[in-house]
DNA sequence: TATTGTTATACTCTATAACTATA
DNA sequence: TATAGTTATAGAGTATAACAATA
């Protein structure tokens, strides 16, 4: 962050247009900086609630699957289920999730939203759109629009549940 | 990945709409993924090369920035610097780039695409953009401009280089 | 016998602190 | 005195293996 000469900041000569680059200016390397730095700001904004992005994913996928499992919850996740164990508990620590025994299968406990957790949701929902607000206001109303139905048909053969449930 | 009755893949009844949970089916959130799937799929494809997704970001940014130092690029890949000192060993080591001593300043290290190391890119570039057009399959090609071009605006005021050099 | 959830352990990745050399 | 690069170390995050309860 200094402001020494050969820094990054400077010239904007030496050379044209790293845009232009097969791959520094490629659609998928903007895609993946994106999705990192939403991500980013995501967090940090959950942080003031004390919650991390993954907790907001898990009080999400709780609002919306009724009888979701832990082991359901890893797949959607995409994470290992020995991850999921500590963040359930983290949750249930503060009275935002519960465990419920299955009683069709005691094997498996239901992750479910408490009225605490559906509070604090909310405002997490009213967190991370502001901060996504932020983020796409280059756009237009109608460019986001057209930008989510793009993600949307390129991550629904990747993303299965985007389509049917 | 088993075909039990209460997982993932199954009824499609349960709730309407995952995709239209404010969080889950965010633009935000999409954008996440997408990147975060991309990502791995380019990674994949390196591995075939013997690359890293990252040495394939250093290979690029020595391509174009000439006289870059490890510092710049340790900004530029957003990486603490200590990190980018392996990853120049290992990209040195297998001659595919190599340090230069800046004469301005014998301090800096000049990171300096070999021949070899500019042919490697070719083909790593080669099984990126693959790997990419896979990935967009779902749009056309106006569409892919126009994904590339919002990209473009929404990165811009985050990564600076995107405008300038 | 297979599966869900759990714990304990090992491994990988990343950041922190301290050092050398240049400026 | 400050900066570029390096190394060694500690910390966070993640995956692996083994176990208990249930099916």
């Amino acid at each position: 962050m200094t402001s020494d000469s050969g820094s990054v900041e400077p010239g904007a000569d030496r050379l044209g247009a790293l845009a232009d680059d097969a791959v520094l200016g490629s659609t998928g390397y903007l895609l993946l900086k994106a999705g990192v730095h939403v991500g980013h700001a995501i967090e940090q904004a959950m942080r003031d609630l004390g919650l991390s992005m993954r907790d907001l994913l898990v009080l999400s996928f709780a609002a919306v699957l009724e009888g979701m499992s832990q082991q359901e919850l890893s797949e959607r996740l995409g994470l290992d289920p020995t991850l999921v164990v500590g963040l359930v508990d983290g949750l249930e620590e503060r009275d935002l999730v519960r465990r419920e025994k299955d009683p069709d299968d005691r094997r498996r406990n239901m992750v479910v939203l408490t009225e605490e957790g559906a509070r604090l949701r909310s405002q997490a929902i009213e967190a991370a759109t502001a901060v996504q607000d932020d983020y796409l206001a280059p756009l237009s109303d109608q460019q986001r629009t057209v930008l989510r139905s793009m993600l949307f048909d390129v991550m629904s053969p990747r993303l299965p549940w985007l389509r049917s449930s």
